[in-house]
RNA sequence: GGGGCAUUAGUCUAGCCUGGUAGGACCGGUGCUUUGGGAGCAUCUAACGUGGGUUCAAAUCCUGCAUGCCCCA
């Protein structure tokens, strides 16, 4: 008899290094630290996850790219800021075989300093305008902050969008739009809710003007920065040399911007948000098998056999991603708990009972409700649970994340919120003239400033939680993962 | 960045204090039996993270390193 470990919502950190390995969903014993070998039962699901974020992008004009993973050190060192941000975190080439390279190369923490310097060669017109691209690439950071899987890894497998425009207006209209796929997809698909946030001036992207991040929440109630997008204005057209010329005959700058969905960061959220103490619970959308079909006294009765395999067939060309589990010497209810533990989102059973009656079992994942169905409705059945399953599991992600905010009036109510949810306070200023108080913040309270909201408007009266100075903004704070 | 704990077969673990035969369970293989919520019997396979040191002798004591986990900043 096997027994639950871990309390998710009591122990999630326990109970998420515990799934990852009870559901093979990454093996962390390669022995290098920050890296780890992705599974199928996780691969799988963020290859489909991959697939509906570049579908996304395509529809938004997006073209797809392969860039080299190495990126020269002289590229790398013209943008001051990226430098200074991101030089600590850089993994170096510097020998081929025993010959020490006459220029080291950089394993691309992030393409920007990639795509610019052929974006400079590219672009020359007002025509080639909007020019908007993208690729998927695994990327690697040396991190110095303790790594954890699929959460903070030191290589990461993500999307970056790259975007040059010919005024701030459209690059700004992109950066908003970015914003949208993250809800359309992120939320839409994944189920995974996130608050956008305008970062404070102090934490913004090494080289932006602005940085807009996603931030979705776990059971414990700390943040994790899901994606975000970069409005990086002319800071890296200028030292690149990306310029066109317009309508007006004047060689000017673009405007630049990129966007980064992290994959497996992502996945882990869907990890964290969705599963429960029985183990994952996938959307439907996304999980690896949608359904398992159990036949009940297979071996006794070969006609229950024969009709699994005849439902698998059938639903498996309907379009549908299942598993049959049949034979060998597991009783029903192991191989029951071993799929509710690997997220299936639906269960068929069909036995000698069902056989008669033409119907069989189907069990939902997330309500652990079972009803009979008429084999005749079977397919339409399993679209309908599948849909219902994946709004529930949304719904429940997005109750759990408005409960988790929770208004502060003084620093006192915030160092109560912090570390089981997200305070939201007055706050004297987002722009540098704040970062003392942030700082205050930081070590008060443990938390972050994690920005003001720029979907909804909101409005600060009274004053900010440290310096009592009249408050400028609504902020959002937190504990970060 | 700081602190703590850990590393024994594919997995979980006993043994460590007090140095001397590495024991169990699960998984896996085989055979029989079994199937509407975690079956049973028999049998086989397989392990002391790594580099030094102390010692006649090290899983055990000391030490460096690597990796992992937890907590704090």
């Amino acid at each position: 008899m096997e027994q639950q470990k871990f309390d998710k919502e009591k122990d999630s950190s326990e109970w998420f290094t515990w799934i990852i390995q009870e559901a093979k969903l990454a093996d962390i014993r390669y022995g290098v630290k920050g890296f780890l070998v992705f599974q199928p039962w996780s691969v799988e699901p963020m290859e489909l996850m991959y697939k509906y974020l570049e579908a996304d992008l395509e529809r938004r004009g997006h073209k797809k790219y392969w860039y080299p993973t190495l990126i020269p050190e002289k590229n790398f060192y013209l943008e001051k800021e990226h430098v200074e941000g991101f030089s600590p975190e850089v993994f170096w080439v510097e020998k081929g075989g025993e010959t020490k390279l006459e220029e080291r190369l950089a394993l691309r923490p992030t393409s920007e300093t990639a795509f610019y310097s052929m974006f400079s060669l590219w672009l020359r017109s007002y025509k080639d305008l909007p020019f908007k691209t993208y690729q998927r690439a695994n990327v690697f950071r040396y991190e110095t902050k303790s790594t954890r899987p699929f959460l903070r890894s030191r290589e990461f497998y993500w999307i970056e969008t790259h975007n040059a425009f010919a005024t701030e207006e459209e690059a700004f209209k992109n950066v908003l739009e970015d914003m949208e796929t993250t809800k359309r997809v992120v939320f839409g698909v994944f189920g995974i809710p996130t608050i956008v946030f305008k970062r404070p001036d102090w934490d913004k992207f090494a080289g932006a003007v602005n940085t807009f991040g996603a931030d979705a929440i776990t059971p414990d109630g700390k943040v994790v920065q899901q994606p975000s997008t970069h409005m990086l204005g002319q800071n890296f057209s200028k030292p690149f040399n990306v310029k066109f010329v317009d309508r007006d005959e004047k060689e000017k700058y673009c405007y630049l911007t990129c966007y980064g969905p992290c994959i497996s960061r992502i996945f882990a959220s869907v990890v964290l948000t969705h599963g429960d103490n029985k183990g994952l619970r996938f959307p439907f959308e996304i999980a690896p098998k949608q359904i398992v079909i159990i036949p009940i006294m297979a071996e006794k009765e070969p006609k229950v056999l024969k009709k699994a395999q005849e439902l698998k067939e059938k639903i498996e060309e309907a379009g549908f991603r299942v598993e049959l589990d049949a034979g060998d010497n597991k009783r029903p209810g192991e191989k029951f708990y071993f799929w509710e533990m690997k997220g299936v989102p639906l269960r068929i059973e069909v036995g000698p009972r069902d056989l008669k009656e033409k119907k069989v079992m189907i069990y939902r994942r997330d309500t652990g409700e079972k009803k009979a169905v008429a084999e005749k409705q079977l397919l339409k059945e399993i679209a309908n649970e599948g849909r219902f399953l994946s709004e529930n599991l949304k719904k429940i992600a997005k109750a759990q994340l408005d409960k988790s905010i929770v208004d502060a009036k003084n620093i006192e109510d915030v160092k109560k919120i912090v570390g089981r949810g997200i305070a939201r306070c007055g706050f004297c200023s987002v722009e540098s003239g704040g970062a003392k108080c942030a700082e205050i913040v930081e070590k008060e309270t443990g938390g972050r400033i994690r920005g003001t909201r720029i979907d909804v408007k909101e409005k600060a009266n009274g004053k900010c939680v440290i310096c009592g100075k009249p408050a400028q903004e609504v902020v959002y704070i937190a504990k970060e993962y």
